[in-house]
DNA sequence: ATCCATGTGTAGCTTTGGCTACAGATTCCG
DNA sequence: CGGAATCTGTAGCCAAAGCTACACATGGAT
């Protein structure tokens, strides 16, 4: 996907409309592990994933990570059009998680699209809806589970069709809040009964169902 | 405040839209600690606090509550509006926190006014922006602070301004996601420290300042 | 005046998770 | 082939927070 018209909500938009956004709209390249948006950062325009995937997350005491909610091919940052609207400081960090091409569209443009366009504004609703799911959902998460819980819904989520899930355990560990030293701990654990098996910057699932029922049955 | 066209968005409206608000809505009155919302359940309109304060929480295991945020007057269920926009099950509780009147809007007659009225829709992104804030702030907090710390910040936050604070450690245990013991131990602590004085049913803040450090310097 | 419901104050024990400190393994690159 | 960088595996210690179990205080109701 290399243009943002052919993300659904953009192909009814009016005429002027869409002059307006191919003239405004710019896409960039990013190279996995960037730093796209900083914390406080006054942001200009709402961030389209094409492809590849960003990650947002919080920066903790002692340099831990914690990651809120990645955005993938299709969605927008909305944390950006969160700061678009109501004139906020951005409120975390932004990373691409792998190699990732992203379509900006200023504020000054989204928010004259939004004011004409239904599908703009539906998809504006929609994905801050969306947004407040996920977050809520991490809220209940952090508040209610165990880091073994946490640690084991990750790998589930994370895992490839054949069980195999490429993240290292500093990776992991800046997912779920918590330091390197702790998820080897986990892992350990997870291992010796024969749940997973670890490898160098990948861990194997065994079984998933044992997994899911740790995880709190969230998660088939 | 007993009619919900007293509201500021709800003041400009067409002609049209003013019959259709004025023909859908219905008010409610609730006594303090009554449940409003049960999570799953399916919510049918939007609701707008008149009076009082709703208090949204989610249940943790082992019987525990933690508050997500508060309902203030003028303000409004944005969950509600959530679930109304994208047909999913309310994903959290809602007790008043006090006694309460409430506007309900039904989710039909909701949708109708967002299509067509540009206050609506601007009274919408905002609500939903400042939700995703809090949720954020919320989540950055259980992520790095410690119980002690909120619950400094609970203090503050909630203090009269003479500096008062009406709540028992249960209500306060419920707001930062943890027990009644703990309460009593990390009050006991601060209280021997000179920044407080506990009481049957509520707490004087003595040190204001020193709570605002302690917090982690996010309220004056 | 007494009783009951509601709140508060402590104490001790256990689990979880954070921090420090290494040792060993693997990969990459020159 | 050898060294540096990156990653994993352990161990031990400590602080934070959860759980259990009471004793005591207060205020309202009968």
């Amino acid at each position: 996907m290399t243009d943002i018209t052919a993300l659904e909500p953009f192909r009814r938009l009016s005429e002027t409309s869409h002059r307006l956004l191919a003239g405004g709209t710019v896409t960039h390249r990013f190279d996995a592990g960037r730093t796209i948006i900083e914390k406080g950062q006054d942001v200009s325009g709402a961030y389209f994933v094409l492809e590849g995937r960003l990650r947002v997350f919080s920066l903790l005491p002692g340099g831990k990570e914690a990651t809120l909610y990645l955005i993938e091919p299709g969605e927008t940052c909305v944390l950006a059009l969160n700061s678009l609207f109501n004139d906020l400081l951005y409120p975390a960090w932004v990373q691409t998680d792998s190699d990732t091409q992203v379509a900006v569209i200023p504020g000054r443009v989204y928010r004259a699209l939004f004011a004409t366009e239904p599908d703009i504004q539906d998809l504006t609703v929609q994905t801050l809806s969306t947004l407040v799911f996920r977050l809520m959902a991490e809220l209940d998460q952090v508040h209610g589970q165990t880091l073994e819980q946490r640690l084991a819904g990750l790998l589930l989520v994370r895992a490839s069709g054949r069980g195999v899930v490429r993240l290292t355990q500093q990776e992991m560990a800046s997912h779920i809040g918590t330091t390197r030293e702790v998820v080897a701990r986990l892992i350990g654990r997870l291992s010796t009964r024969g749940l997973i098996q670890s490898g160098r910057g990948a861990v194997t699932l065994h079984d998933r169902h044992a997994l899911a029922v740790l995880a709190g049955g969230q998660d088939g």
